[in-house]
DNA sequence: CTGATATCAGTTGTACTGATATAT
DNA sequence: CATATATCAGTACAACTGATATCA
């Protein structure tokens, strides 16, 4: 009696979070690739989405929209600024923050990868039918609405 | 006329690839976790299930159903065999070959994170109804099976 | 010869930690 | 004092590359 029935023989064909890491690993080759071919990468694109979206803010709060460790922005932003689709302005009401405000060439910049990333996601979710996909969004909206509570602080 | 109508103002939180990097890098912080907890790693796992499901087999074999790179795949068998939970032994048809088997001790060990990793996938899929459960593993699957043709070697 | 195998050494990228100076 | 900010230095780990010796 120590044996309990074998669990199913698919195991690592069937388990989520593997299908899931499989997924995004495909997403991550994609996005990088393409973004990497207009010398771009994924933190310059998630900074000036939240930057249009949500108007200028200090580092630490561009952090938490974007989803980037403060250690981590500074370089993003070093390189968005030496690109010139971004400006590093100090803060006169609390002189510890910067201000960044993204700059009309950053917005143009932002269009090009808007599209570029739009192609992409088509290219990820190419065998899903339009209502799959919607389905599929709508699943994991769930899922990441649910861990956001533990998610880490990105400090 | 230079102006097109503005993207979905969320794109970031409604962003495919994202979502899916999101969900996966919660499963792999609450396998890792999981695992680590009893010493084990996410290739030990995949390694000893795949040796189950499918028999023995040389490590290259191995490589390619676990997912693996055949260099990453030294060290995990390394550790395996100090825990006893895998033999390595010359193959006399092919005398490149290893041939990895598992051990009882390593049957014991399987069933063990199984019963693990399948609490893990619990946890991470809580939000969702097993109907909507089912649907996720489904569109997932139609993806893994996409890329199929388009993953990298495992050289 | 080509090709596969096991192994080792090493790079790159990203998440993540820790500390510091400065200001609130 | 405690807290937040920008910055820098550095770790841990996984994915990935390249080379080598051995053998089919």
């Amino acid at each position: 009696m120590t044996d309990s029935p074998r669990p199913t023989p698919d195991r690592l064909r069937t388990l989520p979070s593997r299908l899931l890491a499989q997924a995004a690993q495909q997403g991550d080759r994609l996005v990088t690739g393409g973004l990497a071919a207009v010398g771009a990468r994924r933190w310059h694109y998630a900074v000036l989405a939240a930057l249009q979206e949500y108007g200028p803010a200090s580092q630490a709060e561009l952090s938490r929209r974007a989803g980037v460790y403060r250690s981590d922005m500074v370089a993003v932003l070093n390189e968005l600024a030496d690109g010139g689709h971004v400006r590093r302005t100090p803060d006169r009401d609390d002189k510890r923050r910067n201000v960044i405000t993204i700059t009309e060439q950053g917005r143009r910049r932002l269009d090009q990868l808007d599209g570029l990333i739009d192609g992409i996601q088509g290219e990820l979710l190419a065998p899903l039918s339009p209502a799959e996909r919607g389905e599929l969004v709508r699943l994991l909206t769930v899922l990441a609405a649910h861990y956001g509570d533990a998610m880490p602080d990105r400090m």
